[in-house]
DNA sequence: TGACACATACCAACCGGTTGGTATTGTTTG
DNA sequence: CAAACAATACCAACCGGTTGGTATGTGTCA
């Protein structure tokens, strides 16, 4: 087995090759118009690529769907390991200081700053197991980046009406409602709104005062 | 005008008419595939009607949509109407019953209890304005129903942290969220967890010792 | 009889996917 | 080293089928 160059699914693309084109693509068409009303042309298009390449790369629009999701998982995941919250001593102040890193996140146009899975799972959770699939690990992947900060604060605190993991879902419960709203009212004001309610509830469920801040 | 056979666009079509078997079909069937993925032809077949009637009553597959919207309002606001909910005498009671109502309905398969026009909205947030718009009205104005009682328990409790409306519209952002979260985890275990943080939410916010009950 | 509520038949455009083929790159071998 | 070979990357044209939408016919009822 030669492991010189190994394509994964999990792993990124070859930057600049057309399957990273295409990716890239899929991430901000898929946001912005759905999975299926997005045509495999336009994905073509806007990559610059042909048809054929598509399918030399993808098996079927499906495949690309799964691919999309993993790349997703893999982009988020260096954005949020690189971010500044986990410079925090104190895990409960890099639980909030995540929150506030998600709010700020919410800034531009719509379909900049939600969620590829989000999206894609609503529209082909019936019709596509393997996409839903690849969504739900993105989701909880990066959910469970976060219990153990959890679990850390529930200990301190003495916090045990819940689990960690059932707050660290949650909070992409929050956000995902959260871009729904602000896709209903085509800005992101009320998501701000509903993410500084999620804070509140996690200060008040340990007991932290609220610093001087952007609550509503 | 001719008031004698009204066909508002808000108001319930005429029960048993290819319009409102339509309605009932767009309901069932984007709720399951999504808007995009659902075909006119398809929806014709599951009404009993023929696309000529289709397009006799909705001058495109767009105008459907805003009345599916419309007819989701109605029906909905029929159903929390009706809800043993308001019962209740004091109205923080009538807010966590809202909850635990909202908790209930959660049951089933998931085409049958999530939310049309959260759905809807999601698609064709960026391609229809005006369905947009009707899903927007539609989610907001449900909220709308539950100020009123969050107004009179922030009276009673002097919370001033925040507003009855943000505070309502929280309400139906973690609703929408866990919609989303049951479809990727195909199951509706998810989503009665958020509906509990979010209960615990209030119950602290109007420091409120919760009854022993469903919370995990 | 005429207005309305549908049904039938049909269309141009578009869909995801396949085809046969070529250009490029890397590996083997003399 | 270079020629021979093999695999990959990519392309333009095309396929059968489906799409939303239209034009026109027909039965019904006031």
């Amino acid at each position: 087995m030669n492991l010189s160059r190994p394509i994964s699914r999990t792993s990124l693309p070859r930057p600049g090759g057309a399957r990273a084109k295409l990716l890239d693509a899929a991430r901000d068409i898929v946001r912005s118009k759905g999975f299926n009303a997005t045509s495999v042309d336009e994905l073509c298009a806007a990559a610059g690529v042909t048809k054929g390449a598509f399918f030399h790369h993808f098996a079927s629009k499906e495949a690309l769907g799964v691919a999309a999701a993993d790349y997703w998982s893999a982009t988020t995941s260096e954005l949020f390991a690189s971010a500044p919250y986990h410079a925090h001593p104190d895990p409960l102040d890099r639980l909030l200081a995540y929150i506030d890193f998600r709010s700020e996140l919410l800034a531009g146009e719509i379909e900049e700053f939600t969620c590829l899975v989000g999206t894609m799972v609503q529209e082909v959770h019936n019709s596509s197991n393997a996409i839903r699939a690849a969504c739900d690990a993105s989701i909880s992947g990066h959910a469970a980046t976060l219990e153990a900060d959890i679990e850390a604060a529930m200990a301190q605190n003495s916090v045990t009406v819940t689990t960690a993991r059932s707050l660290a879902m949650h909070t992409q419960t929050v956000l995902q409602g959260a871009f729904i709203m602000a896709k209903a009212k085509d800005g992101p004001a009320i998501a701000h709104d509903s993410v500084a309610h999620l804070k509140r509830y996690f200060e008040m469920l340990f007991k932290r005062v609220p610093q001087e801040g952007n609550a509503r």
